[in-house]
Order: C-alpha cells, then sequence, then structure tokens
DNA sequence: CCACTAAATGAATGCCATTCATTTGTGACG
DNA sequence: CGTCACAAATGAATGGCATTCATTTAGTGG
C-alpha cells in the first residue's frame, strides 16, 4: 500500500519547512496522484502564472527536484492535469437524451471546464490521445453517441474536431475583459463596427460568451444533424 | 526622416557585436515598426521558442534593455506582431463576393495566418481592440460585409465571436502531430472512436484538419445565413 | 545657454526549469 | 543473510530568462 501524499504534510500548520532528512524515505512521499492533485490544487489557489515547479513542490513539502522522479517535465503535469479535468467533463447526456441535446449538454460542460483553464489549451489542442487515458475516454463515449445517432462513420471525427475546436477558441472568450470590443478613439473610423457593437447593450461579457457561444453550438448541431443516415 | 531599423545591421557579415557606444546615438536606432518587423523575422527563423528579448535585441543590434524604451514587456512585442500579422488576413470577399463566399475566404485566410502563429492566440483572444489598430480594421470590413448582407444589427458580433472561436481552436488542429488520435494499446478499450479514427484513412493530419475545418465553417455559414433578412 | 527628456549601454536582480552528485532505504537474488 | 541494483529523496549547481536601474550621451524647448 503505498502512502498517500497527504500524509506528511499538515495543512493545519504553516511550518512548510521540508525538514525531511537526505535519503530515500521510508515510504514514498510522491506518485503522480499526489501530484496531480497537488497541481491542481494550487492552479486554483494561485492561478497558472503562480504555478511553478518550486511552489508545487513547497505545496507538496518536497524540494523542487524530487518532482523530477516521477514527471519529466513541467508539460508533463499540465498533461496530468488536463487528462484530470476532462474526466470533470460531462458526456453522460449521450446515454439519455437525444443526439443534438446530448452534444449541447456535452460542449457546455466542456467549455465550461476549460474556460478556467485556457492556458492548457495550447497543450491539449496537440496532445495524441494515447498520452491521456481520461481524455480518450471521452472520446469514446462521445463517439459511440454519435455513431448511435445514425453518422456516417468517416464523418464523426471531422465531426468532433470541428466542435472541440469551437469549444476551445470559445473558452477563451469567456475569460476575455469585459471592454474588449472598446474601440476607444478608434471608434469615429469603424462606423459598423461600433454600431454593431453598441446594438449589445450593456450586459458583462461572459454573458456575451455566452450568446456567440450559443449561437455557434445551434449552427453546428443543426449542420451536423443533417449528415444522419 | 526617421533611420531605417535595418541601415545599420548588415546581413551579409555575422558580426552582430553591438559596437556603439553608450549614450543616446545621433539617430534613433530602434522604433515600434522596426522592432516588429525584426519580431516577425525572428520568428519565422526561430519560433516562438526561440524568441527572447535578447535574441531580438541581437537581430537589431542592441542591448536587451534598449528594447524597453519603445515596448514595455515581451507581450508588448507580441501584441504589435499580433496585430501586424492581422493585416495579412484577406477581407477582400467581402467587397466582391456574395457573404457566404466571402465568409469562407475570410475564414481559411484568417485560419492559415495564425495557424504558423498559434502562440499568440492565447494572446488576441484576450486583447482589448483598441490596442491592436489593424484587428479593429479587420472587424470593420466584415461587419460592414455582414450588414450589407442584411445581418440584424445585434447578431453581427455574435456571429463573428463565434466564428472567429472557431477559427482560433482551428489554427491549432493544423500543428497538431498526425498521430495525435492513435490510442496505442488503449485502443481496445475504446471500439467506437478506435473504428471512426480507422475509417478516416492516412491522409496527413493538415488535410484531415481541413476536412474538420470544411465541415465546421459550411455548418456555421448555413446557420448563420439563415439570420439575413 | 541651460534644464529636460529621450535613447542608448552595461551591470545587476530575481526567478525559473532542469540537472547532477550524493545519500539512504527497499527488495530481489544468490 | 549479505550484497547489489535501483528507487526516491536532498541540496547545490547551471544557464537562461524578462525586467530594472544607474549612467552616459545627445538632441530640444524655454
Amino acid at each position: 500500500m503505498p502512502a498517500t501524499p497527504s500524509a506528511t504534510a499538515d495543512p493545519h500548520r504553516p511550518d512548510a519547512k521540508p525538514r525531511r532528512r537526505v535519503g530515500r524515505p521510508a515510504s514514498a512521499v510522491l506518485d503522480q496522484e499526489g501530484i496531480t492533485a497537488a497541481a491542481l490544487r494550487l492552479v486554483r489557489k494561485s492561478g497558472y502564472d503562480g504555478f511553478t515547479m518550486a511552489a508545487l513542490a513547497r505545496t507538496l513539502n518536497v524540494a523542487p527536484s524530487a518532482l523530477y522522479n516521477h514527471v519529466s517535465s513541467k508539460r508533463d503535469v499540465l498533461v496530468l492535469v488536463q487528462d484530470h479535468l476532462t474526466s470533470f467533463v460531462d458526456v453522460s447526456a449521450f446515454e439519455t437524451q437525444p443526439w443534438d441535446q446530448a452534444v449541447r449538454d456535452w460542449a457546455w460542460s466542456y467549455r465550461d471546464v476549460f474556460a478556467r483553464h485556457t492556458p492548457l489549451i495550447p497543450v491539449i489542442a496537440v496532445l495524441p490521445v494515447a498520452d491521456a487515458p481520461k481524455t480518450l475516454a471521452m472520446y469514446e463515449a462521445v463517439s459511440a453517441g454519435f455513431r448511435r445517432a445514425g453518422f456516417p462513420q468517416e464523418r464523426i471525427i471531422p465531426a468532433i474536431v470541428a466542435l472541440e475546436s469551437f469549444i476551445f477558441g470559445s473558452a477563451y472568450d469567456v475569460t476575455a475583459p469585459a471592454d474588449i470590443f472598446d474601440s476607444g478613439s478608434l471608434g469615429a473610423a469603424t462606423p459598423n463596427f461600433s454600431a454593431a457593437v453598441a446594438s449589445l447593450g450593456d450586459q458583462g461579457y461572459t454573458n456575451q460568451a455566452d450568446v456567440a457561444f450559443s449561437l455557434g453550438l445551434e449552427a453546428l448541431v443543426a449542420g451536423f444533424g443533417a449528415l444522419r443516415s
């Protein structure tokens, strides 16, 4: 039975000094699961700017170099976090709902999860699925839903990829500042754009991001729905 | 007449030593335009990994600290590069083609430009338009095209945002490795996904990215086209 | 003519990911 | 039961990075 990684960390006292003597400890302090959990906790608390290998090591009460016995790089840790987060994406609707509603539920859930983790998007987008088992499981659930809905085999992956691209791009929108469309002093030179922006009213940008996401998602669902046989 | 930034750099000889004496030079060596051009050249040659303030300074034959008289951070340089690149996006079809074809031409052009510059996407996606005049000009041209095509004012921005989200996400796909969907040893556990992947044949991934982009784009064009009055 | 400011240098600063030598414990093999 | 390979920790480098600051020099406005 491997030691639970929290066994040596005491969250009550902020002593935090790595008071462990040199050499292999009696029972292992670290493992990938513990590193992943600590990384996610750290990101939630300090954001991706505050997420450094040194800070991660500190929360685990360990020297930074110890991490490299379990992961080979910081990117490796991000991959672990990414895959873990993917398990929070809700694919259950593919079992319980008609195809179009299942896609909606999945897409919103997927966007919401990664809107809080946009620095992972460049990592996910080019990550081989073999390196991320939980992500692969999500694809399997979605693919199965598409097949049951009558999609021709060779359209399933392109449709999922297109949806995913839209989802990733939309995740960034959620985090954009509210005044992103204020043209400032240049507004006079862009009458059409400015008028279009003015017609939006002054809902928060998150809401605006939701409007755009909904609009695009409905178009994709409608367009792809027509492919079913 | 300000000095052209290439005047002091000799691309024939790789001497490269910043042999300039301390103190303000007779005529300014740097300006934002020159920095932007050099940054783009550097990125094309060395990629975003090789793009450091020190390397940029070296190509300009200048000490790194000199850059900070003209930009306030590395991010600032990236914003300059981003805005410059946006002027390469082709919006001319909005003047010459019917709306649907104009959107296609613009979207493909936009994707192709930023597929080679994906590290800029996190910057663009949350950048206020007021900080990027050429980007603003692109939005104006696109907005005008949508208005002329009969879009209701308040749908124009959401539609453009949705298209842009799809475009940014799709730009990442272009750069993904060819074997991104190989499930390796886990393939047995994901029959639906594996079958869908197998049905794709073995075209390169760039082509696969094009298939997905085309599929999604057509769905969005069709869906948004229905909004016109 | 003089003060101010702009634009360069070069020397720090502090942070970061990563590597390496070293120490110590564990488990497998003979 | 001993020893030997390996696993897992420490702590001290290493080299690179963006950025800052004091300093120097040169134009510019009053």
